[in-house]
DNA sequence: GTCTTGTTTCGACAGGTGTCGATACAGGCG
DNA sequence: CGCCTGTATCGACACCTGTCGAAACAAGAC
């Protein structure tokens, strides 16, 4: 036996932290469930803009107020982007005094990054 | 081939590839009307359990007849949801006599991964 | 207390999405 | 040729989503 359970998965650890590449191995169904909500957090060019806004801000966090500005929407459907980020578990929120701020959520990201991430060298492509 | 193409690279290099991880700087409102539209082909858990299963399929490449089995949905359903991948740029498809192949495309999912690389370490997290 | 500013929630509306059955197309086989 | 199997398209339906303006809530300033 050794190593047989040893999988080869080197440089790949990172990505174990929680999933390993779909492209090694199908997707449960409730886990294709559970990241279909995340993706679909991202699905909107409002929120892929706001996530990384709030990801580039200085201090890695930003008030809401710093993000209504760059958007041609109304302020309450950047409420309500948000509430869709947090609520998929991308970003956490907080409100301190009169301001909301808002964080990504390092380890959401990772987590999708190591899913897709595609053995490019390997494949081989086509 | 040797290691010609071997390149360990999987993290940065692959990220260059296109796209810097967008917590460094805002996503411009093109980059992300587009992004969005590869998000949102991942975004449905039976488009997600497709591609992983076509990655994962033995040659990297999967009939559309070993496809519709282990799902609950019907076989338009399932063409649908092909489509929808196809569109998006994620997966690559061909005829080959009585068959329908298709074929993840690595650029594509490597993009994503990239893109959603979080300074882990930097961040600090929180 | 009242007022003001920042943020969220509410209701409503147009448009998009996932699913189906029925049908059409493509290609091999007799 | 006609038939059979694998795949795609069509039309229809229920449901979800992004957006808005109006209103409610939160916290500080006066």
């Amino acid at each position: 036996m050794s190593n047989l359970d040893l999988k080869v998965l080197g440089q790949d650890e990172a990505a174990v932290v929680c999933c390993s590449p779909m492209v090694r191995e199908p997707l449960g169904e409730e886990a294709a469930v559970d990241l279909a909500k995340m993706f679909k957090a991202l699905s909107d060019p409002v929120r892929l803009r706001l996530l990384s806004l709030i990801a580039s801000h200085e201090g890695g966090e930003a008030c809401v107020c710093d993000l209504t500005g760059p958007f041609d929407v109304s302020q309450p459907t950047i409420s309500h982007h948000l509430k869709v980020l947090r609520e998929a578990g991308l970003v956490g929120s907080e409100r301190r005094g009169t301001w909301v701020y808002y964080w990504v959520l390092p380890a959401a990201l990772a987590k999708l990054s190591a899913l897709l991430q595609a053995p490019a060298a390997a494949g081989g492509s086509r």
